[in-house]
DNA sequence: GATGAATGAGCGTTCATTCAT
DNA sequence: GATGAATGAACGCTCATTCAT
């Protein structure tokens, strides 16, 4: 109903490109994106096992059994959707780091990467959030095809993040993987709290890459978010 | 039947004193204790939906119809559960924290904090790592109390961050509140992904205090990461 | 409802004694033996797949639900009922054929075995009909356990007859085997089309034992069948 | 796919012919054929409700919404399917007895008989043993119908019996309509337990015939079963 | 003639919950 | 205090059937 009027995530707008240049996508292909897009954001709000069939289809406009004629069981919803996500975020990071060209330097690329995350994660894409969301509770025969995927998508920060400290942007000391997993925990772990309606998901990243980057100790240096922070979140509110 | 032998994680033992001094608990708070400690467990590993109470009496060495006789509700057992928790972890933090005395700066207080906090989360408190993987799937209904729950702890993070900051230990410009955020959300990620047997808490903490405190970005200082990581987090494992 | 008061078949009113010597059943025994019952007589009618757990559920005058209380699936169910079901016509036969004495013949032993095996399967055993017709619906997991209890009756009577080939009854080129095959096959299919309201089980099997031992062909005996068959059975009616 | 490359059973090849003498079968007309194939096929092997449209329709090499182009519902199909296999026998053993000719007796005309029926059940028709195993499972409505084709067949039998019975080949104490039933029925139950692969359907007829010809007892007489039966149906093995 | 897509009733099963004992 | 037994709503899924194209 509502649902299925509203704006669709990332994944969904791509998904009718198959059919053919410029064809409008098949019925079937339209009622599968449908439920891919139905199913993405209710497991997203409500986790793997509060999500059930029916909801799913009426959220899609359809009865639970039509779903059955899209696909074998909700462990392939789910297994699509997780995917989904993962291609999303990776194809979305690869072009954004990418894009930023030689004239900016690695920390202004990094930046761009979190931004490109967090907007993902936070106010773009259901299928991601999805994915960071729901990967402890799938079935467990899913789990290594997607742990795959994260680790693909692992690496994909690690390069990124030697790169600069190959390029001298980042000391040679700090070792990667931890780091990588530190900012990227903190990153995910904004599905928690954050709301974007009331946070600007562009400032976040700035401070939190000033922070990892400067440092927050005293030491004559005093280029630290200088971002000024919306009210709400100076404030003693938190979670 | 195992689990019931098994270390209790750090509520439960506490829960025995309430009675009397010296005094054995009675047959009733026993199972009370049985069945939080098995709740907790159960919800930790599979999460809210996923676990069942025949599951959780079993585990607590009865059978599911004799937890009413203790509980009213599945709800209620979670809402307990995620409570002790959050009590756990405050006391915890705020115990470590001030045990620090005067002797040591801020930065070691914080280190102690996040050590304290990464151990509980992953080794010791089924409780805590229950509250903290469980918030966002619980009925609609308990979650404004466990909300305000987290807001205290977050506050009692606050305090000790500003208190740093007031002493001159962190940057005047520094916001405390993202900060915070930023650092409790790496923290609680760890729980999709640090293998407690694999690496050592400590070392982690010490690695993110040392990127947090004086930043990653080259400038002359080399005092980041001294600490010799596992090869595991070395290596491009990761998730 | 109705089923519940019927006169119950064969196997459950066996199955009340395990509990203790003069006891009355527990709550749970009477439930479990009410829902064998319905389920018996209902796939004897209906076959397995046909035969809904909520139809078996109403007939024990329970909710479908409770059924698992007792059993863990539909198939342990029809597992249960099938070997009570050969079970009860192994005992019968053995004890029929044994009970028949020195002071008669094998001729009248194996009629009165064939009486005992169309009167179980057509007359009081749900259990025992539900084998002879269930067997080949059964999920294929089953049938190796059910065909080796087959088999073991199948030997029963290979006995028998081999006692009476011994003992001078039957010409020693008679094969036991696909004479027992040929017998049991006959009295089996009767399930199909004997209406034991309109005919006398005995007499049907008086004539089915005359023919088998004398023989159809005009040879100078004349003893074949003088038994009066009621006209249903002389008539053109048939299946 | 394989099964419509299969060699078909009795009945279909006959379907080609009404169109015209010559002419090929028309489209509607194969599919129509390729369905009862099909449908025949799997209900003889499964049963009635274990077998569904959509099973039925990938045999036949189309979707299963275009049966019903062909037929009206799955009781049209399995209405077909048993008249025809009724008529099959029918005409088979009408055929079969006719041709022994004035040179034979009835005892090797029954025999005859005997063996096209084994034969047409057990080897060649998937019509006749789907009507055989499915009589008992279809839906109430259409038994009447398929009972009366039965009972034209029993009538069949009958007659040829009654023929030897006036030609003074059986005792003319004989009730020709139970020992009708008793033999169809012997026959008949092979369908459980008969494998012509290891079996020959010929040599089974033979054995029984002389059974019921010249009985089993011990009377001086000694041809009954010169027959040599292979090992596995001479050991203990049964069913 | 045949298909693609959908329906909706019903299936076997699970599970939080109830309650007499 | 605890259990045994049952409930009933809901779940994931199947399937005969429908119908526009």
């Amino acid at each position: 109903m509502e649902l299925a009027k509203k704006a669709r995530s990332v994944s969904s707008r791509r998904k009718l490109a198959p059919r053919q240049k410029g064809k409008l996508p098949g019925k079937s292909a339209l009622s599968r994106m449908q439920i891919l897009d139905a199913a993405a954001q209710l497991f997203r709000r409500q986790g793997y096992s509060d999500t059930t069939l029916r909801q799913i289809a009426k959220a899609a406009g359809m009865q639970a059994g039509s779903i059955y004629y899209h696909f074998g069981s909700k462990d392939e919803i789910v297994d699509e959707v997780l995917a989904t996500g993962m291609k999303d975020i990776y194809k979305l990071v690869e072009k954004t780091v990418a894009s930023s060209g030689e004239e900016s330097g690695y920390r202004e690329r990094i930046e761009r990467g979190m931004v490109a995350h967090l907007d993902l994660l936070l106010t773009k894409g259901d299928y991601f959030s999805s994915n960071i969301r729901l990967y402890g509770q799938i079935p467990e025969a899913l789990r290594p095809k997607h742990l795959h995927l994260r680790q693909r998508y692992g690496r994909l920060w690690d390069q990124i993040l030697r790169e600069a400290q190959e390029a001298g942007e980042i000391r040679r000391d700090v070792k990667i993987v931890p780091l990588r997993m530190f900012i990227l925990g903190a990153l995910n772990w904004t599905m928690e709290w954050f709301d974007p309606h009331r946070y600007s998901v562009g400032d976040f990243a700035r401070h939190i890459n000033a922070v990892v980057f400067d440092g927050i100790k005293v030491d004559g240096k005093k280029d630290v978010a200088e971002v000024e922070w919306p009210a709400a979140l100076r404030g003693p509110r938190s979670r």
